[in-house]
DNA sequence: TATTTTTGTTAGTCTAATCTAACTTAATAT
DNA sequence: ATATTAAGTTAGATTAGACTAACAAAAATA
C-alpha cells in the first residue's frame, strides 16, 4: 500500500481568489473592515458569489469571516493581498522604464502578470529598476514581506490659492484619467502653483512647465496628490 | 425588452485550451496526426480527459475530431497554436536579452507568460529584441500570422570524426539537460570539432574554445542540433 | 414604531476541467 | 484465427467558480 503524501504545503491560491484577496486589501478602511456588497461591485461579480468565495478563503485562514458581519482579511491574507499588488507595481515600474509603455497602458498588463508564479522574475524585475519604492502612479511598492509604506499625501484640491506643490500620485489610473493627465503635460514630479480657487464649482488655475494658466476641474484636483514644497 | 449582444466576436480560448492546442502542435508528426494517448502523457491528463476536450475544441473548429481515429489541429487550430509558441519563444528570448535570465530558467516562466492577453506586450518585446528569429534554445520564433520557418539541422550524433560543425539549437530543453551544457561551457553558436567517435557506444571526443578533448555521451550528442560548417 | 429599502444568505443550477470505473475498438502476439 | 494488450470512449462523480430566485437580517425612512 503505498500511500500519496502533498509534499507542497505551500499550496498557491487561484487566479480567483487572488483577485478578491487583492480587491478586500485596496478596498478595506481603517478598520480593515469591507463589505460584501462593495466587494461584489469591484469585482463585478455577484454578492451569493462573493459570500460563498469568502466561506472558501476563511477555511484557508485568509479571511475573517462571520455572516451578516463585515468581512475582514486575516494577518496572512493581508500579507498575500500585498505581495499580489507587490508583483503588480513592480510590473507596472518595469513596463513603464524598462520597456517604453506610457503609464496609461500599464494596468490592464499588469492585472494578469500580477498572478504570475516566478519569485525569480519579480526578483529580477526589482533588481534591473534598482528597487524602486514606487509604482509609476505613485503608490508604494509593498517590500517582500509585504509591508507597505504609505506617504501621507495632500489632495490638490484641498490646497489653497498661493501654494505651490509637487504632483506625487495619482488616486484613478484609469486610461482615460491619465490620457487627460498626458494632454496637459501633466505628469509626477512636476511643480504646479495654485494661481486661484474658483469659489462657486472649486475648479483651479495652475501654472506648471510652460503652461502659464491651466484650469483644472474640482474632479480633476481630487484625482492628484500632490505635497507641499 | 432589452437584449444583450455579446459583441465580443474573438472569443479567447482558456489557458486549459491553449496547453492542449500547443502540445498538439508540437506533437504533430509530418502527417500532422496526434494520438489521444501521445496527448495525455505530455499534459499529464487521463484520456477520457483529452477526449471530452477534443469535443470541446471540435465545436470550436480547431481541431478535427472523429472517433477512434488520429487527433489533427484545423489551420485556424494550428494558428493559433503558432500563435501561442510565438509568446512563448518571444517571452524567453527577452528573459534572457534583456533580462539575464539563463536559456535554463526561462521556459517554466514563458510556460505562463505565454497566456497573457496583450498584442501590445509580445509587439513590445518583438521590437526590443529586434524581431529575432530564433529562441535561447535555436527553436524558429513564429511569425505574426503563425507561419514558423524550419530550418533543416542535423543532429550532433549524425556526424563523423573530422567534421567541424556550429551548434545551433538543442532538442531537449530541460533545465537539467542546459545546466550539464553550461558546465561544460557548450552554448549556441560554439564551433565544435569531432575528434573521434566511440563505435561501441557512440560517444564522441570534441573539441572547441578552450576544450581540447571533452568527451559526450550518445545521449548528449542526440540532443543536439549542428549545421555543418 | 412600523414600513420600506438595502444588504447578505441559502438553495439550486450551470459550465469548465478534472477524475475513476467500465466498456469498446483497434492493434499485437501467440 | 484467437487471445491478449493497448488505445479510446462513455457514463458518472467531483470541485471551482460563476449565476438566479427566494428568503432573512439589518439599516434607513416614514
Ligand atoms: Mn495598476
Ligand atoms: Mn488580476
Ligand atoms: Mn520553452
Ligand atoms: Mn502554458
Amino acid at each position: 500500500m503505498i500511500t500519496k503524501i502533498n509534499v507542497y504545503f505551500c499550496r498557491v491560491n487561484s487566479l480567483a481568489e487572488e483577485n478578491y484577496l487583492k480587491a478586500m486589501f485596496s478596498l478595506s478602511n481603517d478598520k480593515g473592515e469591507v463589505n460584501v456588497n462593495d466587494l461584489s461591485k469591484r469585482l463585478e461579480i455577484k454578492m451569493p458569489t462573493v459570500t460563498s468565495m469568502m466561506k472558501r478563503l476563511a477555511t484557508k485562514k485568509l479571511v475573517h469571516y462571520e455572516s451578516y458581519k463585515p468581512l475582514k482579511l486575516t494577518d496572512k491574507g493581508k500579507k498575500e493581498a500585498a505581495l499580489i499588488i507587490r508583483k503588480h507595481r513592480l510590473t507596472e515600474m518595469f513596463l513603464v522604464e524598462k520597456m517604453g509603455f506610457g503609464w496609461e497602458q500599464v494596468h490592464e498588463i499588469a492585472e494578469q502578470i500580477e498572478h504570475i508564479q516566478s519569485p525569480e522574475l519579480f526578483a529580477k524585475m526589482d533588481e534591473l529598476l534598482g528597487f524602486p519604492k514606487l509604482d509609476p502612479h505613485g503608490s508604494p511598492i509593498p517590500d517582500k514581506n509585504g509591508t507597505m509604506v504609505w506617504v501621507a499625501y495632500n489632495k490638490l484640491s484641498e490646497c489653497k490659492a498661493g501654494d505651490t506643490v509637487k504632483l506625487s500620485a495619482v488616486i484613478n489610473t484609469s486610461a482615460e484619467f491619465l490620457k487627460f493627465l498626458n494632454s496637459r503635460e501633466l505628469s509626477l514630479g512636476l511643480k504646479v502653483k495654485i494661481k486661484s480657487v474658483e469659489p462657486f464649482d472649486n475648479t483651479m488655475v495652475v501654472s506648471y512647465g510652460k503652461r502659464l494658466s491651466e484650469t483644472l476641474s474640482h474632479t480633476v484636483c481630487e484625482r492628484l496628490l500632490v505635497e507641499k514644497v
